[in-house]
DNA sequence: GACACCCTATGACACTTGTAGTAGATTCAG
DNA sequence: CTGAATCTACTACAAGTGTCATAGGGTGTC
């Protein structure tokens, strides 16, 4: 079984995640490539975070094209998310509440997606047959197989 | 000036924060007692812990009791947390929806919490404007005619 | 086949974090 | 006053992180 209980990127880990998350798969250059131009590091440097993300197992080779290895996502980004959320919710001491209260003061969060929170928590109390919830966007896009 | 421009917490120093908020104001010894008993660090990894928190500016020496110094809290739970959130949305991209999503989907919601923030940002539509409502940029240039 | 390129594998280094030991100052019980 | 108990100041150090530089191998172009 692998270990992959509680895996902890870091900041930049997550943010080479956020970049292949995006592009599905893709060589270092690509990656690099993806993140802001402002503050972009080194290719050396992008290359590094992978190989630490392969030790994690977060990252793999998924082939060769020409001499550069193509890498793909083996934890998905909700599964980090995830991690992440819960991290924070413990130092709240496990209440969510004031989380909500510091996005709802902060305006990140409006009526709207109250209400269509409510809509997601609520479909085991009646008898509407709630249609399936708008699937929502699929960032992944085309990878394109090339 | 005091630079505390996105001061970053580390886990551990979090952890020891939160103990002093709880007492609000202690000297080592009685943070280090308020840390759980399971995996309770040396006394000196504490007050390592402490000055460096001192050295940036999330605590004081409030006063000193026989020869030991009593320290507070200069960053407050709230500020603490709020900088936690707006990190953990940045890697979401800003958005909150997923991470209200997530919160639903493992049942750290519940429908009352979300009657209460529909309470919260249901602005001033009502009648009584009673609510103090902490400093928010208010947009109403009259009164103040004291 | 010779070169210019791009990629990978390694090595480095400074800083941060978690963890704690020691030495010397202070304080309190007799 | 003396000695024991505490504290604080300093030092240490390994692991984790952010950031690269270098050396050397594979590839495509004339």
């Amino acid at each position: 079984m692998d270990r992959k209980r509680s895996m902890r990127l870091t900041r930049f880990e997550l943010e080479i995640m956020h970049a292949l998350w995006e592009i599905g798969t893709g060589s270092v250059r690509e990656i690099q490539e993806r993140l802001p131009e402002k503050r972009r590091p080194a290719y050396t440097t992008v290359q590094t975070i992978v190989r630490r993300l392969e030790d994690k197992n977060a990252v793999r080779r998924l082939k060769k094209i020409g001499n550069a290895f193509i890498f793909e996502p083996v934890v998905t980004r909700k599964s980090a998310h995830h991690g992440l959320i819960n991290e924070l919710l413990e130092s709240f001491g496990g209440s969510a509440r004031p989380l909500m209260a510091h996005l709802a003061e902060t305006g990140k969060l409006s009526l709207e997606d109250l209400k269509e929170l409510e809509r997601m928590l609520t479909p085991l109390s009646a008898e509407a047959p709630q249609q399936p919830e708008p699937r929502q966007k699929d960032h992944s896009a085309n990878r394109s197989r090339k």
